[in-house]
DNA sequence: GACTCTATAGTTAGGTG
DNA sequence: ACACCTAACTATAGAGT
């Protein structure tokens, strides 16, 4: 009849304990997953998310749908020829790295 | 003087006013490149994420990279033609309306 | 008005059972 | 694996610049 610890810190580095992963893991999507579609349902954002966990599952998620976003990024990055995208202004890639 | 009301819940819907739509916008996004960079760090996940916000500015941020993750996306899923990866377990698609 | 800072409320997520 | 507890984190509103 311990109390509840609580949400302790813990260091941001690969965790060790493979089941302990896994919880985190499927928490913290879900979580991620819900944040997206509150981002995208209060500022009308269009997002797209694909994940891959270590077991080499797949989760994803968009707006309007993972599809839509491929598709848009891959009109805008079209590897040899030359087409503008008029639409999109700015471009900024972030690399997880750089958060860290 | 002091007396800040602090946090309030807000509707999940779009926001009406355009200045607060843009600061919120802003925040959330930081908040979830924060977000998947600790689940990839922790989880040893491989995560993609582009958002086009509604000025259609577009932001990313993934690990290893973005193209990383276009790149399997398309593989397993190949339009017309019909080539299984047996990397890929489980596809879990969900939807952002499922989740609101 | 845009940005920053602060106070505080609401949400997330680690640990325990 | 799941529910609960609660510390830690997130994010909003308001004041000041």
């Amino acid at each position: 009849m311990r109390r509840a610890n609580g949400c302790r810190r813990i260091e941001i580095t690969r965790m060790k304990n493979q089941s302990r992963r896994k919880v985190t893991f499927s928490k913290r999507l879900l979580c991620l997953f819900k944040k997206v579609s509150e981002l995208c349902t209060l500022c009308g954002a269009y997002v797209g998310v694909v994940i891959f966990s270590s077991t080499n599952n797949v989760y994803s998620c968009g707006h309007p749908s993972v599809e839509f976003i491929v598709d848009k990024v891959l009109g805008e990055n079209p590897q040899p020829t030359d087409a503008p995208n008029p639409i999109i202004g700015t471009y900024q890639n972030i690399n997880i790295n750089e958060i860290n």
